[in-house]
DNA sequence: ATATGAAGCGACAGATTATGTCGCTATGAA
DNA sequence: TTCATAGCGACATAATCTGTCGCTTCATAT
């Protein structure tokens, strides 16, 4: 354990990135704990002699001096990524880029530049091929994002996974003006382009609500835990607050007659474990399988437009016919 | 230069993760390029202190020696992760658990596993409450993801970056049989839950293909260079063959009224920067907006079911009409 | 069976480094 | 001014690091 070498790696571990900074004494102790005794001075001098070579920055200005990683620096790794996880890393951030809120995105980009330096070195050549011949294409629409400050992101973050009460400017939908509250953020939802605090509100201490991200202008923590419903549940909130779509816990049995072109993916990426194809004489795909009672389902099917009837169940078939009336009413003209 | 501790923290960069592996005088050549001359024996000595320390293995079977990084450990990472990335990267593993084909998402846990850990340092009690309390919840129906083999995954990544010609055993559509087949991988297309090879096959040296990965059974790379045809263009390909859902690059201007409670969140998170929205004294919305002519527009307008009157265009609103009437033909009996 | 070569390993010695200690200095707060 | 805190230079000693060399082992070629 009185191994230099390791020492100075775990204190490089601890040295968190610029804006952030670390204090000589406090990594002392640090390192102590891990059973690495040594000296303050010794690391004064390690701190100095590794500045030397790695992106590290003392800001001297005040005493005692603050040691962080460069903001940009690209750290150490170890091991090395090999090519394929770089590649993969290179596709989760196709995937996340057009999902995740841009602040959250940009925060954790370094890992993927990481990836990309990985690969660079490996095949410099090659990345560019890679870059015009992978494309991960979306499955549906995409709508703008909202924009979201990055320092409230973080701020509501860190008070849901801290449980910490916090003082907000809150615009409700349609005011123009925001207003000072003092919320109890119990957890996050993310949907789509958007992100909710589920939380409790001063102003109506029995109600969980949810509110998007983006509505907040600033955020304080304050430093007291949150008071929060007993037995609180997070997915039987979402439920019941028609963020997540299910109708209800219902199963039913599921039968419709879908154009052979346009469900044929069915076959291969099938709705579930249970479902049932099976190709009628004349060309429809007939599909069964059990389902459980969700909007997103029957938005789904709509989605199909005329290239789906619905056979059963007759409640959901149903619907159908009343869908075929209404739009019959609205467009027939 | 002549630290030893930077020396060898290059060096433990330098070992791959199990099963790849890397030798006393592989690692001589790469330190010596970095500016570390040092023999080989000390190399084998930092190797053999080390592994005391960290999760190295020796395998000791053959000579020489081959050296990596257990498979399960977690190596060494700086700078830290502060808790605001570390959680973001917690959400973003949520986010893509259900996305990426499962093959390719394990290869990159381990990333997601140190973010854990770095959670679990911080505030051991929270993580089980982060866990509770934070959903992303899918934005449409998730479909079963096709099984994929690990290796042949890995192996056609591998091919399209570097560019290799493959043999496979493939699975035609429809066919229960596999047949070998000489390939020229051209790049990867992910849409939804599948994931596509586009490449040229030798029996059609013309026409470009999609296969999906999941039918593959098997696959060697060759050492030789792919053929493809000159100026082949990914983006074109995938618009032309359907996989992309663009009819056309053309912009036409779209006008709707929409139910208000079904079209609302359009208010915050609108299709694009040219939306307008006007609440209608009815309480319908009257949405517009430049969009570009794509079949997936068309779907996400009819998952709205009756909850959208079409306005404009024409052509469009047509589409509308003639849909009303099948649907009726459909379900009027 | 023998020769050959490659790789690992122990030993050694000299050079280098690492470390704790101490006292001085600079800085800001009381 | 005094006091406390940190940083820093110097120093002596212990610990280490490193190149070298020769021995051993093992697999392969002859």
């Amino acid at each position: 354990m009185s191994n230099p070498t390791l020492r100075q790696i775990s204190m490089l571990e601890l040295i968190p990135r610029a804006p952030r900074k670390t204090y000589a004494k406090k990594l002392k102790a640090q390192l102590s704990d891990r059973g690495y005794d040594v000296d303050e001075r010794t690391i004064q001098r390690d701190l100095v002699s590794l500045e030397r070579v790695l992106p590290l920055i003392c800001d001297a200005r005040d005493k005692p001096y603050g040691w962080s990683w460069a903001e940009t620096g690209l750290g150490i790794q170890a091991p090395a990524m090999d090519p394929i996880e770089a590649l993969t890393m290179s596709l989760a951030h196709q995937y996340l880029e057009p999902l995740m809120p841009s602040a959250s995105f940009n925060r954790i980009n370094i890992f993927f530049k990481r990836a990309n330096e990985t690969l660079k070195e490996s095949s410099p050549k090659l990345i560019n091929r890679w870059r015009n011949r992978v494309r991960v294409l979306p499955e549906l629409l995409r709508f703008k994002k909202p924009k979201l400050n990055k320092d409230v992101e973080q701020a509501l973050y860190k008070a849901a996974f801290e449980g910490l009460q916090i003082k907000a400017l809150y615009r409700k939908r349609g005011e123009s003006q925001s207003s000072l509250r003092l919320i109890h953020p119990m957890g996050l939802v993310m949907k789509g382009s958007i992100n909710y605090l589920i939380c409790m509100m001063d102003e109506d201490p029995d109600q969980p609500r949810y509110l998007p991200l983006h509505r907040f202008e600033r955020v304080e923590i304050l430093d007291l835990p949150v008071h929060e419903p007993k037995n609180f549940n997070l997915d039987e909130f979402t439920h019941t607050n028609n963020l997540s779509y299910e109708y209800s816990k219902n199963l039913y049995t599921f039968k419709a007659l879908f154009d052979y072109t346009a469900a044929a993916h069915l076959i291969e990426t099938p709705l579930n474990s249970s479902q049932k194809t099976k190709r009628l004489e004349d060309g429809r795909l007939l599909v069964s399988a059990r389902m459980t009672d969700t909007l997103q389902f029957e938005q789904w099917l709509m989605s199909f437009g005329s290239d789906v009837e619905v056979l059963a169940p007759g409640k959901l078939r149903n619907k159908f016919k009343i869908l075929a009336k209404e739009l019959i009413k609205k467009y027939d003209d």
